[in-house]
DNA sequence: AAAATAAAGGACAATGTTGTCTTTTATTCA
DNA sequence: TGAATAAAAGACAACATTGTCCTTTATTTT
């Protein structure tokens, strides 16, 4: 579905979310600790999301990677664009050419309405809503 | 959603189950131009298609690939099994780690539904379905 | 100011996916 | 039987993704 990076960012994002709520900020070890991922790749797709202003991210002694308000309210959605593109939001999963609406292939119909669901809830969720009953979804972020 | 491997190897499927419903066999080379898919790379796939019985084929003269009844029955499902294995059938799309039913994120309930929905989709769906109405159907192989 | 901390950035290595070419094997037809 | 046809199989090349390491820059603390 997303690229392993894709998944690696959503993972790091929610730990980052949930330490943030804790008014804690992590380095990058941490995260990779917190998630299970190789430290040097997750610093690169950190760093990656800083850029794009996802993260908050502060140098020197007490630094470190943050969430503030607005940072808590993105949607996995905007990850997802940011780091695997939009083919999942826009093209067509057969990888079949240009099909119009008017001469749709026979699995059209269903597809349009999984790719709506995918994008539906990537959109109304939020990073913020993975930092509730902390203790329960600390543990899913490893695998 | 799917490899690009796992793409041609759809389309390669649908083509041939076109041909075949007029009785013809066709050689790599004309699977390919009528995909517009890479020719020596398509071979690798069609002969992987085979050995997994998801295609018949014949060597020599009047030879090439071809589906018979029974092949036109087999579902999108089962080519993605074959060149993609079960990760879309199985997995979490987040790459979280492994979570059960009685303590599931926040977007479990609505992501096991999307997967149910791509499940059904290519379960459901059969190769032979994008026969008819030929002329239409053809267009789209290519993209 | 110097030392320590931590992210940013650049360069590179390993692996996986995608794509190409050549040789071998099976079949048909003359 | 020999020539032609077409898939099967093996080897390899190009490219992309994933992963690692090293140097630089910014910030804090002493
Ligand atoms: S008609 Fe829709 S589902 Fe079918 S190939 Fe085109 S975009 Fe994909
Ligand atoms: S609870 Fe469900 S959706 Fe959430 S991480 Fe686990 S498998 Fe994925």
């Amino acid at each position: 579905m997303f690229s392993k990076t894709c998944e690696y960012a959503i993972r790091a994002m929610i730990y980052v979310a949930q330490q943030s709520k804790l008014d804690r900020r992590v380095s990058v070890k941490e995260v990779a600790e917190g998630i299970a991922s190789p430290e040097y790749f997750t610093a690169k797709i950190l760093q990656n999301l800083s850029r794009n202003n996802l993260l908050s991210s502060a140098k020197g002694p007490g630094g470190g990677f943050f969430l503030d308000k607005q940072g808590l309210k993105a949607p996995l959605a905007e990850i997802v664009r940011i780091i695997d593109g939009d083919d999942i939001f826009t093209g067509c999963g057969l990888g079949l050419a240009q099909c119009s609406e008017i001469q749709p292939c026979p699995i059209h119909h269903e597809f349009k309405q999984i790719r709506k669901g995918i994008i539906s809830m990537l959109e109304k969720t939020k990073v913020g809503a993975f930092t509730e009953e902390n203790s329960v979804h600390t543990l899913f972020l490893k695998r």
